[in-house]
DNA sequence: TATAAGGTATAACCAAAAATTATATAAATT
DNA sequence: AATTTATATAATTTTTGGTTATACCTTATA
């Protein structure tokens, strides 16, 4: 049984014509006296008389006539209730992100996406990877944005930046007069690393690895984020490789400076991951727009 | 949008499971898989999060569940409500009958009809042929049984018995010892009629017009309705053909005599008129039938 | 009283929708 | 590791809902 047919039922009883319901509803008139009459098969029973050519109600058209009015309002209702739901769920935007990109290179974003697109609620959750795309997969959050490599066929994964990974020293250092040194040089010095489970200390060491340094170089000492590094080299216990985006800023005000390894490039794509839906979100996709084109380095 | 839809997303809500509701549904998986699909394109949003294989009901899911049940509640409702309206008109049977056929031969029907089907009540109409055909038009009446012919192709007509036109005369008159007469005899005798319009009179003037003997009648006489001619012929006025069903008891009672015309058998069909209907009802057409198979003359 | 206008019903046909079977795939249980 | 249980998808068939063409009836109109 039809919702649309209860609704052309009305309609006919409204306008006590077939035709005249065919023609408002821009259908053919025998496209709605079949659906009258299959209506009434389904009754097993008439709902009008036809008498001298035209339809008028009956008994058990009287009867079925304020129902279906009621089934049909209420179809109605119920778009209205999800559409209205997800108008809701349009106006707030839940982003997840790892610490690196959530501290350094979010905020900013966040702060333009504002700008344009003030009624838009947005959270922002800051968790290592793998618990983000928990989140993710939860639907505790809409995005994720992460470095990591994800592997996960329910997820929709694309780079939205290119991060560089830099190597940073104290202002006060013997390399402080120079422009670029041998990847050679690294074995001399002090090197200051994250845990061993990082990400970024795993993809660092592979790029090492490639150029056949890694095992020379000395594990001086091992912290466990990006800012008590930053804090170690500022203070100049040692040198370390980190992310340009954790840095920018550092640099820029002379906390500490980088120097450029000769013939040597370390860059890892950052990873915007969203599950896989039929359902697009205008305020979803507007921020996606705007992360994989606006320059955030 | 289906109803079926709808009831269905009830069943995998309650349930729990696709498989599960299409088992009980006696519909395959795919089906009810599909269904469900069907329904969030029509919201245009997920109802089910999909975590694990298995199905959770979502925030749209949730605000769509209690409008489908009462959807779904609802359209039961008019099915019970057309029903038991139809079973309120299968406890009664109203019918129309010329005022031969409902005067003479339905009452002992009406009995016999009641005594195996007590439950239905019977109403019985008794006017002229014209206005009980009106009357099944209308829908005021659900079969007429009728003499005269009737064309009308809403109708379903079927000949349900035959009735007999015979002369009938006065105990005491000269063909009191006889037992057949010639048609010619008819001219010397004093013939009752009923008024010009009647069906009655219009079959049996085209009898004797067959004859080649109805210019030489004399009209002696025309009444208003059978009931008035068996007076006037019990009263030795004169004589007249009637229906047999009409007299058939005054002449078992020896009011007045039957003669049989030699040569000559005067009989027309009784008509048994129903309304073209795609619905049939069950009280009807036991009636129906018991008025077919059972000898009522 | 023909005839046009407006209405409903039906037949033949076509396109779209919804079912089926078969199969893939993934997670939980044995 | 194999089996069971569950959902999704593909290919195919069946069913349904729509279209046009046409009949036929009633009422208004020339």
């Amino acid at each position: 049984m039809n919702i649309e047919t209860l609704r052309m039922f009305c309609l006919v009883v409204d306008l006590g014509s077939i035709s005249q319901a065919a023609k408002l509803s821009y259908v053919s008139q025998p496209a709605v006296t079949k659906q009258i009459r299959q209506l009434e098969e389904t009754y097993k029973a008439t709902l009008f008389n036809r008498v001298e050519g035209r339809l008028l109600l009956n008994e058990n058209g009287k009867l079925l006539y304020p129902i279906a009015k009621s089934i049909v309002s209420d179809f109605e209702r119920s778009k209205e209730a999800v559409l209205d739901n997800i108008n809701q769920l349009e106006s707030q935007l839940k982003i997840g992100a790892s610490f690196t990109i959530g501290e350094y290179l979010l905020p900013k974003l966040l702060g333009q996406y504002k700008k344009h697109y003030s009624d838009t609620k947005i959270t922002l959750i800051v968790d290592n990877t793998p618990n983000v795309l928990e989140s993710l997969s939860n639907d505790v959050i809409d995005l994720a944005l992460v470095e990591g490599n994800v592997e996960n066929k329910n997820f929709n994964v694309e780079a939205f930046e290119e991060d560089q990974l830099i190597l940073i020293h104290p202002m006060e250092h013997k390399w402080s007069n120079r422009n670029v040194i041998n990847i050679q040089e690294l074995a001399e010095e002090k090197m200051i690393w994250r845990e061993p489970t990082s990400g970024t200390r795993l993809i660092i060491e592979s790029f090492l690895k490639e150029y056949g340094i890694l095992d020379s170089l000395e594990n001086y000492m091992e912290l466990g984020s990006t800012q008590a590094i930053k804090s170690a080299v500022e203070a100049g216990l040692g040198i370390s490789i980190v992310s340009r985006v954790a840095v920018q800023r550092d640099l820029e005000q002379g906390v500490f400076k980088e120097i450029e390894i000769k013939d040597a490039y370390f860059k890892r794509n950052l990873w915007l991951v969203r599950k896989k839906s039929r359902f697009s979100r205008q305020s979803l996709d507007t921020f996606v727009e705007l992360i994989k084109n606006v320059p955030v380095i």
